[in-house]
DNA sequence: GCTGCCCGTTGATCCAAATCAATGCTTAGA
DNA sequence: TCTAAGCATTGATTTGGATCAACGGGCAGC
């Protein structure tokens, strides 16, 4: 198992909610700095931030971080992975945690107590509702591809859903630089390591995508990709169809 | 593939958002009757709601209900069962859609417009962000057991998780009257019909439940039946530890 | 430079679950 | 009453992914 990393708050930090992050313009951010409670964290990777004390919300700044689940006997489960400008919504509990899964900067904010913030200001609440729909959504169809789809569905879903997340257009095609490694890929697709190799393989040979490194890929077409699966990646940029008003502007969809 | 079902409002309702729901005391339901925005629905066995319109919550008021989600080539993920109190955030959209598993009954909420009673009352959005928080946490809880338990650790957890959420105490032990077929549990599970029934055959053999019928079971030791997999039912009641007081208020654990 | 560790790959084998198929039970409807 | 459809069970067989194992490359630390 790969060793536990480091957590550090930033320099002049001398207590929870003392020093206001600058980095982060999330919303959330932006509505609790006005009570001044929110604060930055770096982690190295591996480092891990778990869902006690006050702190409920995460703002990714820099770095890839995951949200991860484990049973008693140690096998681990990556519930969604989160990039620069995600907020993560975690569950409290020993067994859920977040962990940098490169070194990573985020932005904490505490929610206060009941009849603080959380209460009384519609704006941070509407927010906070936008954020946990946001994930039940992403958590959703991440579940129906546990659920339902084989190893080389989820394998290709997942290739095209980092294009569509991290890829740079080249001219050869889209070129993903993968921040994570094959057991964490393995954790995020209920696979193992080895099996995520091997349909990495398969990917290659399909010419579906080319490997220059093992942690670097260039997919020519996404949708040839795409279409190894029977569903969209979840971040593909989905063709608008026409509806209602109210539900667009409650960013629902 | 089972036939399709129906769906009615309820007598006297000539149009969207009109009649008020009665039966229904969900805090939702109560703050948004405020401005009579709720309505009731039936559905018969196999009808859906699909996720279209402005109804955005559904919160059972009888029956059991699935959040269901669908491949293109038509495999069937249920992401989660609703039974009467839980209120449902489902995600708009063709692919997934909320449907009766038994004869049910359902509160319709509308969420209205941006600037409406969302932004406006911190009450409601407070709400919807704990509905929607403890929808995160069950959906999340269900991924890990769809990326990492093998078939008798899924159905040892789903027959102690229903016994938790509808089982009645008797002489012999827990007993539990099933609402789903052995396709539906195996759509909620990630794993097929005959898979399910040869499993619930196993768990028999190990003494670990009875079965009266199909669809009606008998635990004689809970904690035997949990102690088969390596988490704890969703619904199993925690014992409580000792947490921060604002953590306990906001009901986040 | 050497050594050891971590990581990724590949091979051999095993096993759990899917698939294909047949049968019986229950219930609804002609 | 007879029939047909849906559901659950059970058996035979296949297969996808896990497991166990070996090997090689890159890199940090001595």
């Amino acid at each position: 198992m790969r060793s536990a990393g480091t957590t550090t708050d930033r320099p002049g930090n001398d207590g929870p909610f003392r020093n206001e992050c600058t980095a982060c313009d999330a919303t959330v951010c932006r509505i609790l700095k006005r009570d001044g409670c929110s604060r930055q964290r770096s982690l190295t990777r591996g480092a891990r931030l778990d869902g006690q004390g006050c702190l409920k919300l995460w703002t990714v700044v820099d770095g890839v971080t995951a949200l991860c689940s484990a049973m008693s006997d140690g096998r681990r489960q990556i519930v969604c992975l989160s990039m620069p400008g995600d907020t993560i919504c975690p569950v409290s509990g020993s067994d859920v945690w977040v962990e940098a899964l490169t070194p990573s900067t985020l932005c904490g904010s505490d929610l206060g107590p009941h009849d603080g913030p959380i209460e009384r200001d519609a704006a941070l609440s509407a927010e906070l509702f936008r954020i946990a729909h946001r994930q039940v959504k992403d958590v959703s169809a991440h579940l129906a591809v546990l659920g339902r789809l084989d190893g080389m569905e989820r394998v290709c879903l997942f290739l095209a859903d980092m294009v569509w997340r991290m890829g740079d257009k080249t001219a050869e095609g889209w070129r993903v630089q993968l921040p994570l490694s094959r057991e964490d890929i393995a954790d995020y697709l209920g696979l193992n390591a080895e099996t995520v190799s091997r349909l990495f393989g398969r990917v290659k040979k399909a010419g579906l995508a080319t490997f220059v490194s093992p942690t670097e890929y260039v997919v020519p077409d996404i949708h040839a990709l795409q279409g190894h699966a029977p569903m969209l990646p979840p971040n593909a940029p989905r063709q608008e169809r026409p509806r209602p008003a109210a539900e667009r502007a409650l960013h629902l969809v």
